[in-house]
RNA sequence: GCGCGAGUAGUCUAGUGGUAGGACAACGGCUUUCCGAGCCGUUAACCCGGGUUCGAAUCCCGGCUCGCGCACCA
């Protein structure tokens, strides 16, 4: 791989933040060039992930209140108990440490870590003592509001937002799984050591996919797709497999179906952004390695000059999420299933008289007809017994009816289940540039071309007058005007001579350039030039846009469209 | 956060205590200019702060950033 970074700084793909103050590492700023690929990305993102799903998109605060990672399990797990050695420096997980050196599995807390490291007199591998433990929480903060404020969190995922509105969502789809939510956009985490440029960063891109399933049903109408699709697959014992995912799943290396499905979309997704298939593999989450919510996890792994990183998680949350929000939140978030033929059943119900209760047990008489409607039991000597508020009673009949009647039952409610397909669109971004950057030989002279996918080319044609004067400039603003106004991304460039330009948009990625030469103004007609090859065409400037169209959607070769030139 | 190395125009780089140089790029001009042509001209840099010194890009300290290793990576 020719050295790539230089290129993207000074081209305008990526750019170090916060520069001229001396940089903060972590965060990153996207040139015009990087933040219109990365826009183009987010817009086939949303045609595999959106449009062609039963799915919607949203979007929710960035900054999230203290509750909402309480019941998701940030605010405890995504916070590490550090010990730092007083004398060489050395920062461990407290847990992590104690269970190596103790094997004592610990509390996530403060004042456990300091009560195991002082009763043990834990020192460091160099000897050394260890300073009091300390919260990192992986979490940025911030106050809500003025003076003391309320606590709030940047969120560390966008997913969270989407959880929250669960019951506005599910009422928007009319209560009928399964349906997909996503939202693309920023999280936040505080990396104690971010490095490898867009690799680890702060602040970064997601776009992620929250698919509601039944619990009992996770399938997918259109695995058929993929069911004989292959990709190199490596399982949670290290083990690789080239075999179809219609077969993983059969043999259950891949847990069901709708994982193997967003596997499949997924890796079609990736390929068509331009990650190179033969640098693209599935891994499978080790058992450790899974996250607090997850019940399987592949990842979507790009080779690059770092090594394999890791670009998509595709994990099965269970209903870890929406069991938590309603825990905490108190609000049901189930879903009411019909049964596909209703049953009926017998029930027997314990109606309270309140007109007996009520002068009888006074304040205590709501509570005391709860119980006697949630009794279950039987009756003896025509009482039964219940406890309230710790004291045991005997209820007679004088209290209650009895009413038995047959009722029907449609339904059932049950918390989905929820398959999350997450993209770190920074590294994705990064990736493709990566696998698109290329050095050859154009006549004897190397060249540096940067061969994106037609469709994802932040800059897509560039109109260049062979000769700078008129009435070739004038011309030229002529066609990319139209240009413009057609919806492509066009620049017009005289600056330099025609090869110069030429390199110029080969090495930003521009697939197409149009030039405008003496020929032009005797039979109205332009070359197009394939930035892959070097071979032009020559068409009728009327047909431009169409050809123009038709070439960007597809990988179609250059020649199909009109005569060699050259 | 620890250790090692590095930081000079947009980019790559020379300069090791005494006037900061080059290449490429960019910009303007000349040249009927289809694959980084040539010529003339222009713009443009010592990461930040402190110290040592008559004098610091250079030596010392601290910070920031980048690279590598360790640790961390819900």
């Amino acid at each position: 791989m020719a050295d790539i970074t230089e290129m993207l700084i000074r081209r305008g793909y990526l750019w170090q933040s916060f520069e001229i103050y001396g940089g903060m590492a972590g965060f990153v700023d996207y040139g015009p060039l990087g933040n219109g690929l990365r826009r183009n990305l987010e817009r086939l993102w949303r045609e595999y992930f959106v449009i062609n799903e039963r799915a919607v998109e949203i979007d929710t605060p960035t900054i999230g209140i203290e509750e909402v990672f309480i019941a998701s399990g940030h605010a405890s797990s995504f916070t590490d108990v550090a010990i730092e050695c007083e004398r060489c420096g050395k920062i461990y997980r407290a847990d992590h440490y104690i269970k190596e050196k103790l094997g004592i599995e610990t509390e996530e807390t403060i004042d456990f870590a300091s009560e195991v490291l002082s009763t043990y007199d834990v020192r460091c591998e160099c000897g050394g003592k260890f300073k009091e433990p300390e919260n990192f929480n992986l979490m940025f903060s911030t106050k809500i509001g003025p003076g003391r404020g309320k606590d709030g969190y940047l969120r560390p995922e966008t997913a969270q937002g989407i959880f929250i509105d669960f019951k506005r969502l599910a009422d928007y789809f009319r209560e009928k799984l399964p349906f997909g939510v996503c939202q693309i956009g920023r999280a936040y985490r505080n990396e104690i050591s971010p490095r490898q440029g867009v690799i680890r960063l702060r602040e970064f891109n997601q776009a992620e996919l929250e698919y509601f399933v039944h619990p009992g049903e996770k399938k997918h109408p259109n695995f058929q797709q993929y069911k004989d699709f292959s990709i190199k697959l490596v399982d949670k014992m290290d083990e690789e497999h080239n075999i179809s995912l219609g077969e993983a799943v059969e043999k259950g290396i891949i847990a069901h179906e709708l994982l193997a499905y967003f596997i499949g979309r997924t890796a079609e997704f990736l390929i068509k952004a331009g990650i190179k298939k033969d640098k693209l593999r599935f891994r499978q989450h080790k058992d450790d390695e899974r996250a607090h919510y997850a019940e399987d996890c592949w990842d979507a792994e790009a080779y690059t000059s770092y090594g394999w990183i890791e670009v998509v998680g595709i994990a099965d949350r269970g209903d870890y999420d929406l069991t938590r929000h309603n825990q905490y939140s108190r609000e049901d978030l189930s879903i009411f299933i019909p049964y596909v033929e209703p049953v009926k059943i017998k029930v027997k119900r314990f109606v309270p008289k309140m007109s007996s209760l009520g002068p009888k047990f006074r304040k205590k008489s709501k509570k005391v007809a709860e119980a006697i409607e949630n009794y279950s039991g039987e009756i003896s000597d025509g009482k039964i017994k219940i406890e309230v508020e710790g004291e045991n009673l005997e209820i007679d009949s004088s209290f209650f009816d009895i009413e038995e009647k047959e009722e029907t039952v449609y339904g059932e409610r049950i918390v989905p289940h929820v398959i999350e397909p997450s993209f770190g669109l920074d590294r994705i971004t990064y990736a493709i540039l990566e696998h698109s950057f290329e050095t050859d030989v154009v006549d004897g002279e190397e060249r540096r071309v940067l061969r994106l996918k037609r469709w994802m080319a932040p800059v897509q044609i560039a109109v260049l007058p062979l000769l700078s004067r008129e009435p070739f400039l004038s011309k030229s603003d002529e066609i990319a005007l139209k240009l413009k106004e057609a919806g492509f991304y066009t620049e017009k460039d005289d600056s330099g001579s025609i090869g110069r330009r030429y390199r110029r948009y080969d090495e930003i990625g521009t697939p197409f350039c149009i030039t405008i030469d003496h020929q032009t103004f005797e039979d109205s007609t332009v070359t197009i030039r394939d930035r892959d090859t070097t071979g032009q065409i020559r068409v009728n400037e009327e047909e431009l846009e169409s050809i123009i169209k038709q070439l960007l959607e597809s990988e179609r070769d250059l020649k199909e469209f009109g005569v060699p030139f050259k």
